[in-house]
DNA sequence: TGGGGATTT
């Protein structure tokens, strides 16, 4: 059976090799039945092809018609085949009929590959009509919604992208028996990804022929790239461009001017040129970064009194009503404004000049910033001339280039391949999932930079796609089911625990086409009107929302042709809503596959937001002021003027782009809650815990939390038990403010005992005005640290773990004298700092203050008012024992010199003075004065004592108290407050 | 107050 293989088509015969292979060649009678009926049907679809075949000719106009036979004989010889040649040569629909008269596409396909849908769909076309066949036949196209190939198919025309999907199902590629992958210099992400897929799968497919078609530029790289693949060149049918280099004069800051100077003088050229020539007026196409330099262009061209002559813009989002103008005919001459659109993706017919500003915007992404950017850049000279070409194909043109020529050869050969200008996140779990290995070992044309590789993991991960150490999570093989950017699928996938699926499967389709809403630059007034009831304040995402129920609504009423009147009216584009229903059935039935839940009852705001929330944790920014946001990363963002959002300004945005052109727009944005970041975002958020600090009340460290993501403080201060944080600094602030301390009310009686005593002598700290008695802090903290299991982090554990102490251990907890005095304390402390003043029976209290600074800095005595008047005014003079002699020192030296020199050294004098002196109701100065001039002679006059300038503390305060105990006046002046 | 162009499990 075996040998029988050879004549059998391609794709049975592969399963029959697996199914041979996975009963390890011992297949059983079952299989052989299998096998044989597979056998049968291959066989027949071989035979049936043969049948078929009628051998191509070749139309003797094109000029690739002249190589028929030589790239069949490289086709035959070569495994891989390299064709380089220009528009108008004919190889698209050429080659692969000079595949089937080589005999392929019978045991399998000629799949044939076009970067676009359009190409995909005219190429069959063209070859089916060449065969003189319809589509569906010996050639069918595959694009996504549409496929017309059928089992009589030799040719399968299709989008790259439909090919590389294919490669998840059929890693071998086995239906196919020969690939031509045309416009592979465009080197779109799918090229480049086909291109390294294919050259691992060459050595595995012997059989497999590829051919690669390209512009004559970069056939080398392909050549090498492919061991060296031969290279055919085949001539374009064009023809010559006279290419002239106009550099602008005037400002250089001013490039609109400057640009609109130049396209002037060139039209002027032109019309020179047409005079001599005696040309009528040709059709000319101008090149333009953007939109907006489309429009300024055009006010001036329309005003600038060109005869016979329609300006018409052309670039991508213009509906297709507006792009279709360049194809309807016209009199006089037509100068098409265009993008980048009219270089590759559209051709304008009938232009005999063009002006090449020689700019374009181009897609950068930067992964610094996380940030894709559109700047005006010069085009690669591969892009200059092809612009260039534009103007030859129906008879000799002319291009003006709007810089020189050493501009030009200075510039880089080629624009950057889209992978090494995109964010890889989808690529990366694209091979992930399908088995291709790691990505920095895939052989790629041009392999991307290491940081973009990251980047693209570091999205993943953010998405939940991979985990930490970069393996596939089983959402993320969920997600790259999905034929969706990353983050779109993520927000699919939550949805439906979020219990929002149904509506954000609508708002997803909806984000991945083009957005439907047509402005036609005439008409903005009315289009806005028209779309005004779609309008959400508060999100972008609810506006879609209702722009697909409006017409979901309509279209269940109506008939194509009235919804299609009914789009008109309101400004949508019918291709487009057409286009994002076809996607919203293809994801259901997804959905439905990967039993995802949908919704009945609509979902909330919330439910919907967070969903989405989810799949853009990057992209959330904050309000700073007026019009300008703070986004992740440090990005400063604008909301995109066109959003609704923007008038409303909420605090907290999230975005489902965020993209720099002339400033860095947020784009499609809703207003979220700044709480439902955290939950959403565990993974990727950033903790950062300050100020522990003792918190009586709870008697526990609390402390604060700040959670950023990536860089943008999501909850600025959160208090928080601090315990779960730092353990051991918890039990740190425990010791020092509630134990040592004492900011804690324990019922422990150890802790009592232990204050009371730390009280008495801190108490008489004051009284003897030291600070020399009591241990330092640090002492009491090691006494607990030592006695404190290291569990013990609040008042809740300490109560808890005191009460299951023995007595001993209880004992053990109580501070001794020893413990806590650095020196013995002096016996006669109570009697020369005595708590009271006692007087005629009565006991004045006495307190201590030592507090220099302090009003009440010395001793302070209490009384009631009633008593004022009794009180012994001269007596307080003579404060306490303790602080007599300093008091008496310091009015000796407080005399005037004269007098004071007749006491030296004063502390003699004093103390001598003191043996004589008891405290009385007397004015200590005189009784001081008189010891003196017993012992010297010297009289002192009663005002040359020192009063008011004593310190404070030599002065007894007086504070007095009403009946209740509530202080009432205050001071040092006994009398004054007496007599008041 | 304003965006180049494509593609799909």
């Amino acid at each position: 059976m075996m040998e029988q293989l050879d004549a059998c088509n391609q794709l049975e015969a592969a399963r029959i090799h697996k199914l041979v292979a996975r009963k390890k060649g011992r297949p059983g009678q079952k299989d052989l039945e299998k096998m044989a009926q597979w056998l049968d049907r291959g066989q027949a679809r071989v035979t049936e092809r043969q049948a078929m075949h009628k051998p191509a000719t070749f139309p003797a106009s094109l000029p690739v018609s002249e190589r028929v036979d030589d790239i069949r004989e490289a086709i035959e010889q070569n495994q891989v085949v390299i064709i380089a040649g220009e528009t108008g040569s004919g190889k698209t629909t050429q080659i692969p009929k000079i595949c089937m008269n080589s005999g392929r596409g019978i045991r399998g396909l000629i799949g044939h590959t076009q970067p676009r849908r359009i190409a995909a769909r005219t190429v069959a076309g063209r070859i089916a009509e060449e065969l003189g066949e319809q589509t569906g036949g010996q050639v069918g196209y595959q694009v996504r919604f549409t496929d017309t190939t059928s089992d009589q198919s030799r040719v399968k025309v299709m989008t790259d992208g439909i090919l590389l999907s294919e490669v998840q199902h059929d890693r071998f590629l086995d239906r196919y028996d020969t690939l031509i992958i045309d416009e592979a210099h465009e080197r779109s992400l799918n090229i480049d990804f086909l291109m390294g897929y294919l050259r691992q799968l060459l050595p595995k497919r012997p059989d497999l022929k590829v051919i690669i078609t390209s512009a004559t530029i970069e056939v080398e790289r392909f050549s090498q790239f492919f061991n060296g693949a031969p290279v055919i060149e085949v001539s374009g049918r064009t023809y010559p461009v006279d290419v002239r280099y106009r550099s602008l004069t005037g400002d250089e800051d001013d490039r609109d001017q400057g640009w609109t100077d130049g396209v002037l003088r060139a039209m002027e050229e032109i019309e020179q040129h047409e005079r001599a020539e005696k040309q009528p007026p040709g059709d000319v196409l101008v090149f333009l970064p953007g939109e907006r330099e489309i429009r300024s262009l055009s006010k001036v061209l329309r005003h600038a009194d060109l005869r016979h002559t329609e300006v018409l813009p052309l670039y991508s989002r213009l509906s297709n009503q507006e792009q279709n103008r360049i194809f309807q005919g016209h009199r006089g001459r037509r100068i098409v404004l265009s993008t980048n659109v009219a270089e590759t993706s559209l051709t304008v017919p009938g232009i005999r000049y063009v002006i090449d500003t020689g700019v374009a915007r181009i897609s950068r992404y930067s992964v610094r910033s996380k940030i894709q950017r559109l700047p005006i850049e010069p085009v690669s000279q591969a892009s200059a001339n092809q612009r260039a070409g534009r103007c030859g194909r129906v008879a000799p043109g002319i291009c003006f280039r709007l810089y020189d020529e050493t501009d030009f050869i200075n510039r880089p050969e080629y624009t950057d391949p889209e992978i090494l200008r995109t964010n890889l996140a989808s690529v990366i779990l694209q091979m992930t999932t399908s088995g291709l290995g790691d990505i920095r070992h895939f052989p790629f044309l041009e392999p991307p930079d290491r940081r973009l590789i990251n980047d693209g993991y570091k999205l993943l991960e953010e998405l939940g796609a991979v985990d930490d150490k970069r393996r596939v999570t089983n959402l993320g093989r969920t997600m790259a089911r999905l034929p969706l950017d990353p983050r779109l699928a993520r927000m699919l996938v939550i949805s439906s625990e979020q219990g929002s699926l149904a509506e954000t499967l609508v708002i997803i389709a909806g984000l991945s086409v083009q957005d439907p809403r047509e402005r036609p630059q005439d008409k903005q007034q009315a289009a806005d009107q028209a779309h005004a009831p779609f309008n959400d304040k508060e999100s972008d995402f609810l506006t879609l929302l209702n722009i697909w129920n409006f017409y979901e609504e309509q279209r269940q009423e109506l008939s194509q042709n009235q919804l299609k009147k009914v789009c008109q009216k309101s400004f949508l584009s019918w291709m487009r809503m057409r286009e994002w229903r076809d996607i919203h059935r293809q994801l259901t039935l997804i959905c439905r596959e990967q039993k995802l839940k949908l919704n009945r009852d609509s979902a909330s705001y919330e439910s919907l937001h967070k969903a989405i929330l989810a799949g853009l944790l990057g992209q959330v920014a904050v309000k700073l002021e007026k019009k300008e946001y703070l986004a992740t990363r440090n990005r400063k963002v604008m909301i995109f003027p066109g959003s609704k959002v923007s008038k409303t300004g909420p605090k907290w945005i999230v975005a489902a782009e965020i993209v720099e052109t002339s400033r860095v727009f947020a784009r499609v944005v809703a207003k979220i809650e700044p709480e439902w970041i955290e939950p959403l975002a565990g993974h990727v958020v950033k903790h950062h815990f300050f100020e522990p600090h003792w918190e009586q009340k709870r008697a526990q460290v609390m402390g604060y939390e700040k959670v950023s993501l990536y860089g943008l403080d999501i909850i600025a201060k959160r208090r928080i038990p601090y315990s779960k944080v730092d353990p051991a600094e918890c039990r740190n602030l425990f010791i020092r403010r509630a134990l040592v301390e004492g900011d804690y009310q324990s019922r422990a009686p150890f802790i009592a005992r232990n204050r009371e005593l730390l009280d008495t002598v801190e108490n008489l700290e004051r009284k003897t005005r030291r600070r020399d008695l009591l241990v330092e802090d640090e002492v009491l903290v090691a006494f607990y640290e030592q006695r404190l299991p290291a569990d013990i982090v609040s008042g809740r554990h300490f109560e808890s773990w005191w009460k299951q102490l023995s007595a001993d251990q209880l004992r053990d907890m109580e501070l001794t004298e020893a413990d806590i005095l650095q020196r013995p304390v002096d016996e006669q402390a109570d009697s020369l700092y005595p708590d009271y003043l006692e007087w005629e029976g009565v006991r004045y209290p006495l307190s201590y203050e030592f507090e220099p600074t302090s009003e009440r800095d010395g001793v302070t005595l209490q009384a009631p008012v009633m008593a004022l008047k009794q009180l012994p005014a001269r007596r307080l003079e003579w404060l306490v024992p303790g602080l007599l002699r300093e008091k008496c020192i310091a009015l000796v030296k407080g005399l005037p010199k004269a007098l004071r020199r007749n006491f030296v050294p004063v502390p003699d004098f004093v103390d001598a003075a003191l043996e004589n002196l008891q405290a009385s109701n007397e004015p200590l100065a005189l009784q001081l004065g008189e010891q003196l001039r017993r012992m010297t002679g010297v009289r002192i006059d009663a005002d040359a004592w020192p009063q008011e300038d004593l310190p404070k503390h030599l002065r007894m305060n007086l504070r007095v108290v009403d009946d209740a105990g509530k202080p009432i006046a205050e001071g040092r002046e006994t009398e004054k407050l007496q007599s008041e």
